[in-house]
RNA sequence: GCCCGUGUGGCGGAAUUGGUAGACGCGUCAGACUCAAAAUCUGGUUCUCGCAAGGGAGUGAAGGUUCGAUUCCUUUCGCGGGCACCA
């Protein structure tokens, strides 16, 4: 019987759906695995041969993993805002929720074509209220967080306002050091603090916010009326259109991911990511150290900051270059060059920043300022030039021509003579960026090595205050507002420019319809085209204005739930509190989901809340009630005396005290419940001024606006890796439980170009909600695997250009002159084009000639990016037609390994598909006639029960190490030419052995499964074959006895000798000077030396 | 421009730790089966000199370390990806 694969396949898809065969549940007694690949994004045109590469590849793992006897999660879901969609709906007025949700189905049917073994009843998409819900949560809890730098974590906003009550922002700076309030200073006390506006305060805590609103310069094209992307901006004007492109500041929201450089950094030495990987994003968070330097302006009052990773070079210094956006280039630009300045500061306002940081001329303008080293008094002209970025640093810098190229080649251009502080190691040439030299012409520097200034100028500057060390990072803060449409609505109400969250029982904040796509007006996204959906009243939000103090609200000692620890003792205890909420144990877990957001009897319950010298598991403080659950150290004698005399102490305060110990917690949770409950319903009415925090109030009849703005795409992609484990739940974006089973991704698959952009993201997040308790890990993915790109390979026909009804073939197009135009690679056999086929595929073409080279028409070929503008995309499901989703899924891999980018070609999936044949064949007899129905086909196995021979056992065990090892190391590649090498040699001996070819069914089931399980209950099993266990490797079976040595001499191979492996080094020595070969190359001589290494070769040096 | 990756037969690639360069597959050539074709099977296939035996060269290029380098080091060239509003 012959292999039918389209039977084969349509079969065994239909089996696993029905016996839910891919189901992953979160309960388990096996290890969890966790396999990811990244989010992708539901494109209109659907998928090509490149897409599936890396879900092949985590496939492949995942069923592995399976077999190996994990529980194994592997889910799939989409990424579904986006711009094309939107740009989509612009162009034909289809709703992007309709677009994605065809895109979203056409996806799915490729992809359930191919046989991948994801969870989808675990799907997610991300433009979907369910789970958008949870992404404007996040948002909010960000919102609602500042990055605590004493502790290194994110704590509550609420936490920050108690701070600035008591201390004012003394022991809390403003993150950004330029921030300056209108006093000009960045420090505030206590009392000032509290004499703020409510606008002032929050205009201040804005400041601290984790998601912020600020200001952001976009690239504005007002011909457009929109906000283009940087790729979309070609040499000042836009891509499409070609219209004017200008910067323009514009409001935004920004995620403060600054505060996490460190954390980010440190958390790389704990993955498992190539170092290729790390070392990108470290550039990307470009972590340096050097100082700030504040320089005099001649004939101005204000100081010009730079920052410098070169102090030691201070008096080399001589220019300064200043972005042209810079705040100070107005005001100190001298009457006599504004107009020059002004010119320069419009065209580079037309560049985008690529283009800046790529410009190889210099170009530049002098302010006809000049600026005085603070050192030795040196006056230097002040220019501006667009190699200085406004973000970077201070936007300034200090320019050191002998020591830095781009200043050397400025210097140059505009003549400005070059101090020398390097002696002889500049030759006045180029620069030289050495940090090695002994300085020369450098004031009291002369005579030092240059890393010794570098630590003398530092304390110097410090010192006398002309600035001050720094560490700066070239990480920006995330932009993360964008003005379209299809994107998360931000849950965020404006009055008064304060901006005012939504309650989060308002969640989801849905997107509205709207009638058109186009930009609202001044560059605002088009949501704010919508007024009835923007203004809103009568609305409850969440109070923002802190509420008195609680002295301020009369409380005194003895009022419960304040002043029960002094300042000291909370300082201290709070971080044990904060430690120890983080680390609760399963029985307090359970509890404290009865007990948190006043679930029981409507009284707030705090955990891990310090009380004088302690810290109780739970407590009420308006109740006074404490809750404590006792492990099982509780029953030492030892430790019953202080439970005791500590409820005494508690008694004294009035304090009651409930024990429970883990056992009642985890198994009669109801009952514990119900003794809390009746406890507090016997207290009756509570007599204490309450602190409601986050306070809410009704807005009657104020009229609010919405924030238009919506999130940017790595918004939901930053999280939804939790979301899988957990993807129904309407209570919480995960539940802990979820998140504790699963935790970490353990391998996650996807392209290097999400290198900075998404993976810096989600590695935040995850640590934000890390601090705040949410997750048990702060970094999302244990292992990264980055698979290559498949390009695609184009292929082109030559038209004359002299007679354009003519094509000339590739070889003789030297003899006429043509235009190369891109033909379909479908219609296409290698490079020799399928000329019907051509002639049909555009009315023009239809009376096409040729002319051609032996009867050929030969295309010329080049690879480039896969994408259907380029005709080159193959589309997998033709493939999958063709030739199976096993033959497919085999070949893909088998086209090299999986990390590398490389070409496609069609051609060779025929070698797989024979493989895969070759491999039927040793399960069934070949028939002339195909038989008409599966069921006659099964007579025909011609598989036996005979015992397997040792050279059988060979085989099998070979192929077990290297497929397993191949496997392991994502080498899949070498391992399909493993399965190769081993049908071949099984069928070389005609082995139709069940003992041999049993195991190899299993190990070929994460590679091609539709095959492997037909033969696998073809052999006679009953359930699937991903319920089967991974063959063993036995290392006995290989053991051999003698090696094929090859002989060098010199280096140089000459011949092979087989010797026994426990010959001893001597006598091999000997045998080798015998042999013939190695006699003729002597020649006579004596050989220097022979080297031998066991196992592996021997070489004669002569 | 800056950062990262990569370069091996006609093609995709293999060589896991410095130790037989080219496994496996495509293509191609020759042969078997066939009226013929397809399919299948067998054998050859880095280039080069040679009837052969056997030499020489060879992993982008140039140098270096080593008994020995595709692998390590230096310089250099080509190609691919990223560079903050494509996802």
């Amino acid at each position: 019987m012959e292999y039918q694969f389209r039977e084969i396949e349509r079969k065994w898809q239909d089996w696993w759906v029905k016996n839910e065969t891919y189901k992953v549940s979160n309960h388990s007694s096996k290890p969890k695995y966790y396999v990811l690949d990244m989010f992708p994004y539901p494109s209109g045109a659907g998928l090509h041969v490149g897409h599936p590469l890396g879900y092949i590849a985590s496939d492949i793992y995942a069923r592995y993993k399976r077999l190996k006897g994990f529980n194994v999660l592997h889910p799939m879901g989409y990424d579904a805002f986006g711009l094309p969609a939107e740009q989509y709906a612009i162009e034909h007025g289809i709703h992007p929720a309709i677009s994605t949700t065809q895109n979203i189905q056409n996806f799915r049917k490729q992809l359930d074509k191919i046989g991948f073994s994801f969870d989808w009843s675990r799907e997610v998409n991300t433009s979907d209220p369910s789970y958008y819900k949870w992404t404007q949560w996040i948002f909010l809890q960000l919102f609602k967080s500042f990055f605590n730098r004493q502790t290194q974590k994110a704590d509550s906003i609420d936490f920050l306002i108690s701070e600035f009550e008591k201390d004012g922002n003394l022991y809390h700076p403003f993150p950004d050091s330029n921030f300056k309030l209108p006093s000009s200073d960045n420090r505030f006390t206590a009392e000032e603090w509290k004499n703020f506006s409510e606008k002032q305060q929050q205009e201040i805590l804005m400041e601290y916010r984790l998601s912020y609103c600020g200001y952001g310069e976009v690239n504005w094209c007002e011909a457009l009326g929109t906000v283009l992307a940087n790729d979309e901006v070609i040499n000042g004007v836009s891509e499409r259109g070609g219209f004017p492109v200008v910067k323009k500041k514009l409001r935004q929201w920004y995620l403060r991911i600054t505060e996490y450089a460190d954390r980010l950094l440190e958390g790389l030495d704990t993955v498992d990511f190539s170092d290729a990987m790390k070392e990108m994003q470290t550039n990307w968070i470009g972590k340096s150290y050097g100082a700030e330097i504040n320089f005099a302006i001649d004939d101005s009052d204000k100081k010009l900051k730079v920052f410098t990773t070169r102090p030691d070079t201070i008096f080399g210094v001589d220019f300064m270059v200043l972005a042209p956006e810079h705040e100070l280039v107005e005001e100190i630009t001298t009457h006599k060059h504004k107009k020059e300045v002004e010119e320069y500061i419009a065209w580079v306002k037309s560049r985008s920043e690529r283009e800046r940081m790529a410009e190889k001329t210099i170009s530049g303008a002098f302010t006809g300022a000049y600026a005085i080293n603070p050192f030795d008094k040196r006056e230097v002209p002040v220019y501006i030039s667009e190699y200085v970025l406004a973000g970077y640093g201070t936007g300034a810098i200090m320019a050191v021509p002998c020591g830095d190229e781009r200043d050397f080649r400025f210097a140059k251009h505009f003549n400005i003579p070059i101090t020398n502080i390097l002696g002889d190691k500049f030759n006045g040439e180029e620069a030289n960026p050495t940090k090695d030299a002994e300085l020369v012409n450098s004031n009291f520097l002369t005579g030092m090595l240059m890393k010794d200034a570098m630590v003398e100028i530092l304390n110097d500057i410090e010192g006398i205050g002309y600035g001050k060390a720094k560490v700066n990072y070239k990480m920006r803060d995330a932009a993360f507002s964008r003005q379209r449409y299809w994107g998360e609505p931000f849950p965020i109400v404006w009055k008064d420019g304060i901006a005012y969250p939504l309650k989060e029982e308002e969640l989801p904040l849905q997107l509205p319809d709207v009638e058109h796509y186009k930009p609202g007006p001044e560059g605002e996204g088009p949501l704010a085209n919508i007024k009835d959906w923007v203004e809103v009243d009568g609305i409850t939000i969440v109070d923002l204005t802190p509420g008195p103090s609680p002295k301020e609200r009369g409380a005194s000692p003895s009022t419960p739930g304040y002043f029960t620890s002094t300042p000291e003792q909370w300082k201290i205890l709070s971080v044990f509190a904060k430690e120890n909420r983080r680390n609760k144990t399963e029985a307090e877990d359970k509890i404290w989901q009865v007990l948190r957001n006043r679930q029981i009897n409507n009284d707030k319950f705090r955990r891990q809340h310090p009380i004088a010298g302690y810290i109780p598991d739970f407590v009420c403080l308006e109740k006074k009630l404490i809750i404590e659950i006792d492990g099982g150290y509780h029953n030492a004698a030892e430790q019953k005396r202080f439970d005791t005399a500590r409820s005494e102490w508690l008694n004294e305060y009035q304090y009651k005290l409930l024990r429970f110990t883990n056992d009642e917690v985890l198994q009669h949770i109801d009952a514990v419940r119900d003794r809390i409950l009746n406890e507090l319903l016997s207290m009756g009415k509570d007599d204490v001024v309450g602190s409601p925090s986050p306070k809410e109030k009704e807005s009657e009849g104020e009229v609010f606006l919405r924030e238009t703005n919506t999130m940017p795409g790595y918004a939901g992609s930053s999280w939804y890796f939790l979301r899988y484990m957990d993807p129904h739940n309407n209570e919480t974006f995960c539940d802990k439980n979820a998140s504790d089973y699963w935790n970490q991704v353990d391998v996650y698959v996807g392209g290097t170009e999400h290198a900075v952009g998404h993976l810096l993201y989600s590695r935040m997040w995850t640590k934000f909600l890390y601090d705040l308790g949410f997750i048990n890990f702060d970094e999302p993915y244990k292992k990264l695997l980055n698979q290559g790109m498949i390009q695609g390979s184009s292929r082109f026909v030559y038209r004359d250009k002299n007679n354009t009804n003519t094509f000339v073939s590739f070889n003789k197009i030297n003899n006429y002159d043509v235009d190369a135009i891109r033909v379909d690679v479908n219609i296409v056999d290698g490079v020799e084009l399928d000329i019907e086929a051509f002639k049909k595929s555009k009315p023009e073409y239809a009376n096409a000639e040729f002319i051609l080279d032996e009867g050929k028409y030969i295309c010329g070929v080049e690879t480039e990016k896969m994408s259907k503008s380029k005709f080159n995309t193959v589309d997998p499901s033709d493939l999958v037609d063709k030739y199976g989703a096993d033959t497919f899924r085999m070949y893909e891999m088998f086209l090299g390994p999986v990390e590398q980018s490389k070409p496609w070609d069609t051609k060779g999936i025929e070698g797989v598909h024979r493989f895969l044949r070759k491999f039927w064949r040793l399960f069934y007899k070949e028939s002339a006639t195909a038989p008409s129905s599966l069921e006659m086909a099964m007579g025909e196995v011609i598989v036996t029960n005979d015992n397997a021979t040792d050279a059988e056992l060979k085989i099998l065990h070979r192929a077990i190490k290297k497929i397993e090892e191949d496997t392991e190391r994502f080498s899949y590649n070498t391992a399909v030419s493993a399965f190769m090498v081993c049908t071949n040699e099984l069928t070389d001996i005609k082995c139709h052995k069940k003992s041999i070819l049993e195991p190899v069914v299993i190990m070929l089931s994460s590679y091609a499964p539709h095959i492997a399980e037909e033969l696998y209950h073809a052999l006679g099993n009953e359930g699937s074959v991903l319920d089967a266990t991974y063959p063993a490797f036995d290392a006995k079976l290989l053991v051999e006895s003698s090696k094929q040595y090859p002989i060098s001499i010199n280096g140089k191979l000459r011949t092979t000798m087989n010797i026994s492996l426990d010959a001893h080094e001597n006598e091999i020595k000997k045998m080798v000077l015998q042999n013939e070969v190695v006699q003729k190359w002597l020649d006579g001589k004596e050989p220097k030396k022979i080297i031998f290494i066991k196992n592996k070769m021997v070489n004669v040096v002569v």
